[in-house]
DNA sequence: TTACTTTTCGCAATCGTTTTCGTGTTTAAA
DNA sequence: TTTAAACACGAAAACGATTGCGAAAAGTAA
């Protein structure tokens, strides 16, 4: 039940100044080789560390960046901070996690429990209450503070800061091309509402690439499911309204496994008869069956890669602010059983 | 770029002393109406918010928990955070994240980078590279040195602390009690290796259940499947050593889900010819298909209960230690299509 | 011995708060 | 008018660490 030794105690302890404890400590010439040894030994006798916060105070950084994100179950979110934790230990930072739940305020009282001095910086992807508000402030603010802040996945273009973000156009248009490559004729996307940004330009590479085919976009193929709403039942509606529906394009995963399911429920085969593709490339695409071919993301090096531009801003402080960088992370497309 | 605004700005702004401020903002009577009204004013007007660091050196506590976890993109691991998080958030709490990637260094490492101060008090589920060492001096240092530590599922035996655990023992019972209620004759186990705890937990667990039956335990239904192995290969020589197999418990759901592929490559009918039970229920269990019947463990639960007893226990700092508890998690079976 | 340099250490400020205590001013009671 | 109480505010210490600077002690040269 001791408390932890501190600098004054092994002062008074050792009869010399708090100043000449941690000079010797940190290997200062001012201190006699003489008694730097004696202090080494007594610190280390009593496994002496200094005193993070204090240090914080000091330096006015906290070694820590914030990581504000929608959902930790989701398995998306939960590689990117894989990502971002392996690149900021490396450089001897801690992660601290902040969770919207898709709540535009439990986001913002999230930010500004950390604004206050605890972190450096922010990594962030907005939840979709936040995009359907269109409401930034907060995070103009934290800006206007002096605290770095770094986007990734769901973004606002007008926040002028650093962005790591998926290529969901190009998304939306590989895994389009691909279903046409393979002779589907009849290609359904089944997405979310357009207010989620990745979801509207999945569908935009959809209809590009259709486009690229000279093919025009039929209304009865295209669904939008919202938030909360029973995907059975929407892709059975989707299914009923084109009977002719050969290929499926899902935004997500569970959007596409439900697909695969409804399909089967129909007497299609998958993917004799219809062929289905998913998005972001999580263990369900992988270990369902028939598995999943899906546009993966890459999510754990957006992580690392959010992580080191953060960390590059909060290196050069002082120096005039550097231009905002967006890194683009190019999707692949992984092929798996559910394509013929 | 302007920095936060500090109190010592506040009283050279409004030409009075730092103390004053504080207290004005505080409530402190001893201010007059008239200087706290104009201080308040001030301070609302330029946003002010008290440095959060400067807060925990001098109250010595950070308000911060540290979760130190092997894997986050661990569906279970993800969905204990989400319960800590809910807990701590309403509480004033942040969460600090530790991953410890199953490496008992880095779970030192991240242990020790955070216990300077950082967090208050731990909440830790540890690696299997530190069961297998069974080294958990770090852990009894940490205690030492006053910091509280809750254990949750991964746990050891010897160190004296608050743990939130899930009856294993039971579940594994419970889920081969179900598979010979069914019908089953020749139940396999497909476990882990037997330093994991919870493995051997819920092993115990089935040989129990077998032996209420009245059933001998045979070595050729129990499979053992160390860590990088092929699993679809070992599954496939548990079959091959015993044809009669008609039922299959899986301590997790990528041995159930392979359990059923190999059973599906071999002609067997799920559930009809063969019955899976997985354990803990995630994504892949609920969207597979057939769907897996599966032993719950309530992560979310778990997280819930683990943040509420460290903080319990951050509150009655000064009095004298309250004996650790033990919560046992029950498990509940979902049945689903896995089994007849 | 004197003067100057070098070595070795402590003082004090600083980071941003909170809080105890002291002090000066005002008000009310005697 | 004197005295005590009430009021309003500031100085300073504390949390734990770092660091520039001044000063004492020791060493060196003349």
């Amino acid at each position: 039940m001791k408390r932890k030794i501190t600098l004054k105690q092994i002062a008074r302890e050792l009869n010399v100044s708090i100043s000449t404890v941690s000079k010797a400590l940190r290997d200062n010439h001012e201190i006699s080789k003489e008694t730097a040894d004696k202090i080494k030994a007594f610190a280390k006798q009593n496994n002496y560390r200094p005193n993070n916060i204090a240090l914080s105070l000091k330096n006015r950084k906290s070694m820590t960046i914030g990581v504000i994100i929608p959902d930790i179950t989701h398995h998306f979110f939960s590689k990117v901070i894989k990502g971002i934790e392996k690149i900021a230990n490396k450089q001897g930072f801690n992660v601290i996690i902040g969770l919207s739940n898709d709540s535009f305020d439990k986001e913002v009282l999230n930010m500004e429990m950390l604004a206050n001095g605890s972190i450096d910086g922010f990594i962030i992807s907005i939840s979709n209450d936040t995009q359907l508000k269109q409401d930034y402030h907060h995070l103009a603010e934290t800006m206007n503070q002096g605290m770095p802040i770094v986007m990734f996945d769901r973004f606002s273009n007008e926040t002028i800061c650093d962005k790591v973000i998926v290529d969901d156009f190009d998304g939306g248009r590989k895994a389009t091309k691909k279903l046409l490559e393979i002779g589907c004729k009849h290609i359904a996307i089944i997405s979310t509402e357009d207010f989620v940004s990745v979801s509207r330009h999945r569908l935009q590479g959809y209809l590009e690439a259709l486009d690229n085919h000279k093919i025009t976009p039929k209304s009865s193929l295209i669904t939008k499911i919202s938030e909360g709403a029973d995907i059975e039942k929407e892709v059975n509606q989707l299914f009923d309204s084109n009977k002719k529906i050969d290929g499926v394009f899902a935004v997500n995963e569970i959007f596409a496994i439900t697909a695969m399911k409804v399909a089967r429920q129909r007497g299609l085969r998958v993917p004799e008869d219809i062929s289905v593709i998913g998005f972001s490339d999580g263990l369900l695409s992988k270990h369902c069956s028939p598995s999943l071919t899906t546009i993966s993301q890459h999510a754990v090096k957006m992580g690392e890669k959010s992580a080191e531009l953060l960390m590059k801003r909060l290196e050069n402080e002082s120096e005039e602010e550097e231009l905002p960088r967006t890194i683009v992370i190019e999707t692949s497309l992984i092929e798996r059983e559910s394509t013929r």
